[in-house]
DNA sequence: GATCTCCTACTG
DNA sequence: AGTAGGAGATCA
């Protein structure tokens, strides 16, 4: 026997460590600490197994007499809790909602550093000051930038911010002065305290009607949590709301967060809000290094970053003088973690703002479906924004029938005849390709039939069937239905059955050799992998007749002012989708690429090219917009039971054999159903999108139901007995709750 | 017979 | 997840 005489007394940390186990580790403090309330969000080194492991307390509380003897903790990373109050229960809330370990919540809200255990950074700020040499020397310097700069600094030192803010705007390249000076001894960069500046902030343009009444909506609730959703067409001036409304925030001395997706962060964007603002703003995005984003970190955490503007993982900064959230473009994709914790930014920042008591505005031009429903059922404000600034006009919108024409590279005859006659008129031209899921479906290119899953399929909700084994097999990816694909047209014979998709390279390589006098630039993933290599390849191609071929990437975001055509093809692909979200991707797609097209004095065109010119996604848009297209398609999700009228989780699972994913999944079912009440769907196995990836089976069980406590409290109950299944051991797994793409 | 690789168990 | 230890496969 040990000498337990202390035992009973011994308090230990619990410990959040970042491995995937649904569980805390206990560890007697270290260095001779007591544990202790005040210790909770606290970083620890601890030894875990025959490795050191950075944690975060997450508790404190008697050792478990049943257990061994506890291990030590190595050291205490953190003076004063890292994580504590807002952040910390809110970091509590997303562990709870995505059934994700603690640990790992912690693990990916912390940046780089932070989670390997370094020091919370330096956020000092750096100052230009005169020598004393400087100082004597001044009234000698002959005229030219260093005098100025020289002159500027005889008051006293200056902010290298405050430098970029006011005298940026006269002498761009002051730093290149500064180094003169320094580079003679007459200047110094010293570091000062972060955050001495004064806002500054220019006035912006005259707001019209409905942007003041939406300003006045948005300063009448920030005392307080509330979420608002501001619903404003292409070009009516969302920013300038934002721009309003954090510059309340400021002057009431409180932080504002602004989350944009992942291409909106543009040098541009930020040049325009530190102007506006008069304060230095944050960035956070992919493109910072480990370093930078860990003083962005402490620098919230300091509250000295009065506004950051920043991507996804941006929401979880710390923000203890919190005063506003803005997601801009909250309908985007990219603000949905796809592997890892799998949260959505957008709805963790209503979380963080109900908690910081602070005002979350929300901005689309095309709201997603959820938070469209949120404003109708009163749960959020909807402020609307009707008109265009300026006199822009709206763009002529046609649909080009392709049904048995002969299509070169997925374009038709009529396509290309329009591309000519714009580009004769010495216009720009996007070819825009739709591109989304991996699974394509069967299309007749005759009569425009698609193959739809027989017992899963109503007539207001056709669910498409998907091709697989090399075009010989159709499936569903909802019930798992398999049948022989046809191979001539059941519904008008005609043997041109074909599979969606022709990529980029290959309408780029059709179009270069049809226009081989006109430039033809094509932007995909693969051509422009650095930040700033799209805004290098647009200014290359300039304000000349020449044809842009794209997808994604080009639908938002850069100013395109020159393109009088824009040219959309692979829509079939989205209106014929096995994904129940397809068609609102596709229509917030169609919307975005639209408002491309002429967006100067010039009227714009759009041409649509499908296999449906008649399909009611198309003419439900074109006749009544996006809300009249919103109304249509969330009855259809209210008829087909999908979210935002139920709520989902994915339970995926891959392995070498399809059998062994399945048979994880099958267990999992079971048990799912044994604790589940009777509004818990279970569809599954099915077939992931990718079924085959780097030699894995992929496949998924789709969970639904009506009330998400239903869903929550069966995946509570299940998940520590699926953890514990030996199926689970032969295979890699994943929860997702609320999946961006079921396929 | 020693070394390599894959499988499995475990982490406080 | 990462790692260590064990069982079977592989090599000169």
């Amino acid at each position: 026997m040990s000498d337990g005489s202390a035992q009973s007394l011994t308090h230990v940390w619990r410990v959040a460590l970042p491995v995937p186990l649904p569980r805390l580790f206990d560890y007697r403090p270290a260095d001779g600490l007591e544990a202790t309330a005040a210790d909770v969000g606290m970083r620890v080194r601890v030894p875990f197994g025959s490795r050191e492991l950075v944690g975060v307390v997450a508790d404190t509380g008697a050792a478990d007499a049943s257990a061994p003897e506890p291990k030590a903790a190595l050291s205490r990373l953190d003076p004063q809790p890292l994580f504590h109050g807002e952040l910390l229960e809110s970091l509590r809330w997303l562990a709870r909602y995505t059934h994700a370990p603690l640990g790992e919540v912690f693990a990916t809200a912390l940046p780089a550093p932070l989670r390997h255990g370094e020091p919370l950074a330096d956020t000092h700020a750096w100052a230009w000051r005169l020598t004393e040499t400087g100082a004597t020397a001044r009234p000698g310097l002959r005229a030219g930038r260093p005098r100025r700069l020289a002159d500027r600094l005889e008051a006293g030192p200056c902010d290298e911010d405050a430098l970029e803010l006011v005298d940026a705007a006269h002498d761009p390249d002051w730093r290149a002065a500064a180094r003169a000076l320094a580079k003679r001894g007459l200047a110094e960069r010293i570091a000062v305290p972060a955050n001495t500046i004064a806002a500054a902030p220019q006035p912006g343009p005259a707001l019209n009607e409905e942007q003041q009444a939406a300003v006045d909506a948005i300063l009448a609730v920030r005392d307080g949590f509330a979420p608002l959703l501001l619903d404003g067409v292409t070009g009516s001036g969302k920013t300038e709301v934002y721009l309003r409304a954090i510059a309340d925030c400021l002057a009431r001395g409180r932080q504002a967060l602004v989350l944009v997706p992942e291409i909106g962060l543009t040098p541009q964007t930020l040049a325009r809000f530190r102007a506006r603002l008069g304060v230095p703003v944050h960035a956070l995005h992919s493109g910072l290094g480990d370093g930078e984003r860990a003083r962005t970190w402490a620098a919230c955490l300091r509250g000295e970053a009065r506004v950051i503007v920043g991507t996804r993982s941006a929401i979880f900064l710390p923000l203890p003088e919190a005063g506003l959230i803005v997601i801009d473009e909250e309908h985007d994709g990219s603000f949905k973690q796809l592997d890892g914790i799998r949260y959505h930014a957008r709805d963790f920042a209503l979380v963080r703002a109900k908690a910081l008591n602070v005002p979350v505005l929300l901005g689309s031009a095309t709201p997603s479906l959820e938070s469209l429903r949120n404003a109708q059922a009163g749960r959020y404000a909807h402020l609307r924004l009707l008109q265009r600034a300026g006199d822009a006009k709206p763009p002529r919108v046609r649909v080009v029938d392709v049904r048995k024409r002969p299509l070169e590279a997925g374009l038709s005859p009529e396509l290309i005849d329009t591309i000519a006659r714009a580009l004769d008129a010495d216009g720009q031209v996007l070819v825009f390709k739709n591109r989304r899921g991996y699974a394509p479906v069967l299309i007749c290119h005759d009569c425009g039939w698609s193959a739809h899953c027989h017992r899963c399929s109503t007539p207001t909700s056709p669910t498409p069937m998907t091709v697989h084994a090399a075009g010989r097999r159709l499936q569903c990816h909802h019930c798992g239905a398999r049948r022989p694909a046809p191979n001539a047209c059941p519904d008008c014979g005609g043997l041109a059955l074909q599979s969606q998709g022709a990529g980029t390279e290959r309408i780029e390589e059709a179009l270069a050799a049809r226009f081989p006098d006109v430039p033809v630039l094509r932007i995909d993933r693969g051509t422009t992998q650095r930040r700033d290599a799209l805004e290098q390849h647009l200014a290359e191609f300039g304000t000349a007749r020449g044809i842009l071929v794209g997808t994604q990437m080009l639908a938002k975001g850069h100013d395109l002012p020159h393109l009088t055509l824009v040219a959309v093809v692979g829509i079939d692909e989205g209106l014929f989708s096995a994904d129940f979200r397809a068609p609102e991707k596709l229509a917030q797609l169609l919307i975005q690429v639209a408002g491309r097209a002429g967006r100067a004095h010039k009227p714009g065109e759009v041409v649509l090219q499908t296999h449906h010119p008649e399909h009611p996604l198309l003419s439900t848009l074109l006749a009544g917009g996006y809300a009249a297209f919103a109304e249509l398609e969330l009855a259809q999700r209210e008829l087909a039971g999908f979210p935002p009228y139920a709520h989902m989780a994915l339970l995926r699972a891959e392995a070498k054999e399809t059998e062994i994913a399945n048979a994880f999944l099958q267990a999992a079912r079971m048990a799912l159903r044994e604790v589940g009440d009777d509004s818990l769907e279970l569809n599954g196995p099915v077939p992931a999108p990718m079924p085959r990836r780097a030699g894995y089976q992929r496949a998924q069980l789709i969970l639904s139901a009506p009330e998400r406590r239903a869903l929550h409290a069966a995946l509570d109950r299940a998940l520590p007995t699926i953890h514990a299944l030996p199926e689970a051991r032969k295979v890699r797994w994943s929860l997702d709750v609320d999946p961006a793409d079921l396929y």
